[in-house]
DNA sequence: CTGAAAGCGCTAACAA
DNA sequence: TTGTTAGCGCTTTCAG
C-alpha cells in the first residue's frame, strides 16, 4: 500500500515527534536518523533522502534540548546586561539597545542565537558563574562592566569564550572591546574650553568605571586649561535621570556655563531642562555628550557628542569571541572616540 | 579529618561539575542532591543545607541543558522577528528595538530569559515548526506578522504559547496585540487634510498588513475628503530607505502638500532630505510619522505623528503569554493609537 | 553502510 | 527522609 505516488501529498498521518518514531516509520535504527538528518556522508544517499522526506511530511523537527545535551554545545550566545549602579536602568535603555542591535545582527549572520539576562549583581552574586556553568550557552558577551570588574577577572582566568564591553584598564584580563574613554574625555572637555566655557561640570555617575575614565580624562583637561570642574551626579534610569536633571539645572550655578554630559540620553534629559528654562544654549551653556546614538543629530539645535563607533565595536566583539570559542587567546580593542561637531556646542 | 570548622574557609578542593560529584562528596545519592538544591521539603533540612553549602563552596552550577531536558521546560521565551518584506531591514531598527527592550524589561522580571531570532521567511519556510519544536523555548513571541499571516494562523490552531505583535484581522486564529493599524490611518491622513494639505502621499512599503491597515484607514478619509492620496514606495532598511526616500523626495510632484510616513523613521528620513531641499515644512508640506518613538520629539521641528503605546502593548504580550503558557486561550488586543500634535502638521 | 548500546546530566516515580 | 531506577531525546563510538 506504499505505492510510489502514496507518500507524496500526504501529509503526517502520524505525527513524529522523536528521532526513535522516525526510525520506526523509516524500518532503520535511531542511529541511522540521526546521522540522515545531519546530511552525514557515512549514510547512504538514497535512505538519507528518505528519511529526510519522511521527516519533513511528518512534521519532524528535531529535539535541541537532547541534542545540546549530547553534543554539549548550544549554538546560542548569552547576552548579560549587569545592573550594578543602576538599579532602575532597564534593559530598554538606549545605549545598550543599540548595541544589542548589531550583536543581534552580527550572530544572526553566524548562525548563532542570542540569550538575553539582565543581572542586577547585588542581589545575585553569582551570575556569572551561574550564566556559564548552565551550559545554555557557548560563549558569553557583558555589555558594560558596571561594578563587576573583579568578578570579571576573576572569571576570565578559567573561562575563554566571553567578551566584555566596556573601559581597558592597564594590564587587565578579560577581553574588552570599547572606547578609549579617558580620551574621548580629553576631546570633550577641550571642546568646551574651546568654545569658550569657563565653569565645567560633568554630569552623570562617576562610580561606572567607564564613565570615571571619561571624567578623569575631562579633569586632566580642566587642569591644564586651569578651568574648575565639578561634578553633577545624576543616575541613567529615566526617571531617576528626569527628576535629578531638572533639579540639578533648576539649582544650576550661574557660574557654569559648559556641561559634559556622560551620555547622550543625559545630554537630551539636560538641553530639554535647559530649554524649558529659556537658557540658550549653546549661548549661556554649552553641552557636549557621549555616544552619538542615532537620535544626537535630530535634537534642537542638535547634539555635539563623543561619538563610540558602536557598530564596529559589536562586530569586534562578537569576531573575537568566536575566536576565543576556537580556542584563540586574543587581545583587548580599543577604539578611538570621534568628536562630532554639531549645535550644542 | 573532615573538622566542624574544616569545610568553612576552603574553597573548592575539588570542583563538582555533575550533581552525582556533589553526592559522592556529600556522602549521598544523586536524587537527594537535587532535592537539596531544589529546596524540596522532602528532605532534611540539615542535609539541604549541608548539600547547598558544599555546592557553593566547590563552585557547582545546574547543567541547565539537562534540567531542562528531563523536566520539559526551560524559562526561556523565544522572541523571533520575521523580515519576510525587507531582507535588509535589521533587527536595530528603531521600532523593534524599542520593542524588544520593553520585552526584555517585562520578561525579566518575570523570571525568564529571551532567546532572540531573526527568520527571513522565504529562505527557510519551517521557521516557526522549527523554533517551537526545538523544545529550547517554554513559548513565542513574534515581532510583526511581515508576509507570514497564514503560516501564523496555521501554527496557531495547535500551538497555544505564542503572542504576535501585528495586526488585528477579523476573525483571526492567532492572538495578536497591536494598534489599531486603519484607525491611526485616518487620524493622520484627518489631521494632514486639517491642517491644509490637499495632495497626500503614503510614504512607505504597502504590503505588510500593518502598512496596509495604515494606508487603507488613510485612504479612506481621503476619499471622503475628495482628496488623492499616492504611494511613495520605500523599504526600511536604513540604506535603501535613505536612497528612496531622497529620491522620491527630489522628484516630488509639488502638488503634493502632505505626507503619511509609515514609521516615525521614514517620516525622520523624509524630513531630512525635505529640509536638505529647503522645503518648508510644515509650510509647504506636512509631514505625519507612525510610533511615535523616543526621537520623535527631539527632530526639527519636532515630528507630529501616531503614537502606539510600545510599552502597554509589551506588557500586554507578556501577560498574554503567561496566560497561554498557564493553558489558558486569550483573547487578541487591540490598543488605540493616538495622535500627538507637534511641528510638522 | 547500518545497528546496538552507552551515556550527556538531571529529575521524579517508586521503593525502602 | 533517602536511595534506586528509569528515562528526557539525542549522538556517537564500536561492532558488524
Amino acid at each position: 500500500m506504499t505505492g510510489a505516488e502514496g507518500d507524496e501529498g500526504s501529509s503526517a498521518e502520524e505525527r513524529a515527534r522523536t528521532i526513535t518514531d522516525l526510525a520506526r516509520l523509516a524500518g532503520v535504527s535511531p542511529g541511522t536518523v540521526s546521522r540522515a538528518l545531519a546530511g552525514k556522508s557515512l549514510v547512504n544517499a538514497k535512505t538519507r533522502d528518505r528519511i529526510q522526506q519522511l521527516a519533513r511530511s511528518h512534521g519532524f523537527q528535531l529535539n535541541r534540548l537532547a541534542s545540546n545535551l549530547r553534543r554539549q554545545r548550544t549554538g546560542v550566545i548569552g547576552v548579560a546586561i549587569p545592573l550594578g549602579h543602576d538599579r532602575g536602568q532597564q534593559i530598554s535603555d538606549s545605549f545598550f539597545m543599540t548595541l544589542l542591535g548589531y550583536l543581534a545582527d552580527a550572530l544572526t549572520e553566524h548562525g548563532y542565537d542570542l540569550m538575553l539576562r539582565r543581572v542586577l549583581p547585588d542581589q545575585d552574586e553569582d551570575w556569572l558563574h551561574r550564566y556559564i556553568g548552565s551550559g545554555m550557552v557557548d560563549g558569553l558577551l557583558v555589555i558594560g562592566q558596571s561594578d563587576q570588574f573583579e568578578r570579571i577577572e576573576t572569571v576570565a582566568g578559567s573561562y575563554l569564550p566571553m567578551v566584555v564591553w566596556g573601559n581597558h584598564q592597564e594590564g587587565q584580563r578579560h577581553c574588552v572591546v570599547g572606547t578609549d574613554n579617558r580620551l574621548g574625555g580629553k576631546f570633550a572637555a577641550e571642546r568646551l574650553v574651546e568654545a569658550g566655557a569657563r565653569n565645567l561640570a560633568f554630569l552623570g555617575d562617576i562610580e561606572p568605571i567607564e564613565f570615571a575614565a571619561r571624567f578623569a580624562g575631562a579633569c586632566e583637561v580642566a587642569g591644564q586649561a586651569g578651568v574648575p570642574i565639578c561634578v553633577l551626579s545624576a543616575h541613567l534610569s529615566r526617571e531617576r535621570a528626569l527628576a535629578e536633571v531638572t533639579h540639578h539645572v533648576n539649582t544650576l550655578d550661574p557660574a557654569i556655563d559648559g556641561i559634559f554630559a556622560a551620555t547622550d540620553t543625559l545630554a537630551v534629559t539636560c538641553l530639554n531642562a535647559l530649554s524649558a528654562r529659556r537658557t540658550a544654549v549653546p549661548g549661556q551653556v554649552r553641552i557636549i555628550g557621549f555616544d552619538d546614538l542615532p537620535f544626537a543629530a535630530q535634537t534642537m539645535p542638535p547634539l555635539t557628542t563623543v561619538r563610540q563607533d558602536i557598530e564596529a565595536g559589536a562586530r569586534a566583539m562578537v569576531d573575537l569571541l568566536f575566536r576565543r570559542i576556537a580556542g584563540e587567546s586574543t587581545e583587548s580593542l580599543v577604539l578611538p572616540p570621534h568628536l562630532i561637531l554639531r549645535g550644542t556646542a
